[in-house]
DNA sequence: GGATCATATGCTT
DNA sequence: AAGCATATGATCC
């Protein structure tokens, strides 16, 4: 049985989904389809989580996740998680962490499933801002969040 | 600063 | 198995 949470946040609405173990995905939405089931307790534990990240707080552990990938994908999100709020990566260093190409970790981030709480807009490209599949003004909204409003995030993208 | 090529991975024939 | 698309990077000019 898959469950589903109905979050808006203050960057837009999301939809969480997950079963009863792990969260599967996330996605951000124009409009609600349905209703916010949260009978499963991940489901609360997630939108604790993102209470507290919107908050500005340090949202702390994520609750379990079980993201559908390769294994070089997971490998990459793995990374990714080992991130600190409001720390950012290019996609070159991340490649070097990996043994890959940055080419190839632009793609495998691209296919996050659970972006925010796999953090992909952490991820910056050498010389610009770099990509964002949800839309790039959201990574910038994320990433002004995360380093307080009055930061020095100036990019020309 | 723009054009071009090299490179790794995933998806589609 | 081969071709094509990528949320890049380095290297030309």
């Amino acid at each position: 049985m898959l469950y589903s949470l109905n979050y808006s946040s203050p960057i837009g609405l999301i939809e969480v989904t997950g079963d009863e173990n792990a969260l599967k995905q996330l996605k951000f939405v124009d409009s609600f389809r349905g209703e916010s089931y949260q009978h499963a307790d991940i489901l609360k534990d997630a939108e604790i989580w993102l209470d507290r990240y919107f908050s500005g707080k340090d949202p702390g552990t994520p609750p379990p996740m079980a993201p559908e990938g390769t294994s070089f994908q997971q490998k990459v999100w793995n990374e990714l998680m080992k991130l600190k709020r409001g720390e950012l990566i290019s996609y070159g260093e991340l490649a070097r962490r990996v043994n890959s190409h940055a080419r190839a970790v632009g793609q495998a981030v691209g296919r996050n499933p659970l972006p925010l709480f796999i953090p992909c807009h952490r991820i910056v490209a050498a010389h610009n801002l770099g990509g964002y599949t949800p839309g790039i003004e959201l990574k910038k909204k994320l990433l002004l969040l995360e380093s307080g409003g009055d930061n020095t995030l100036d990019f020309t993208v």
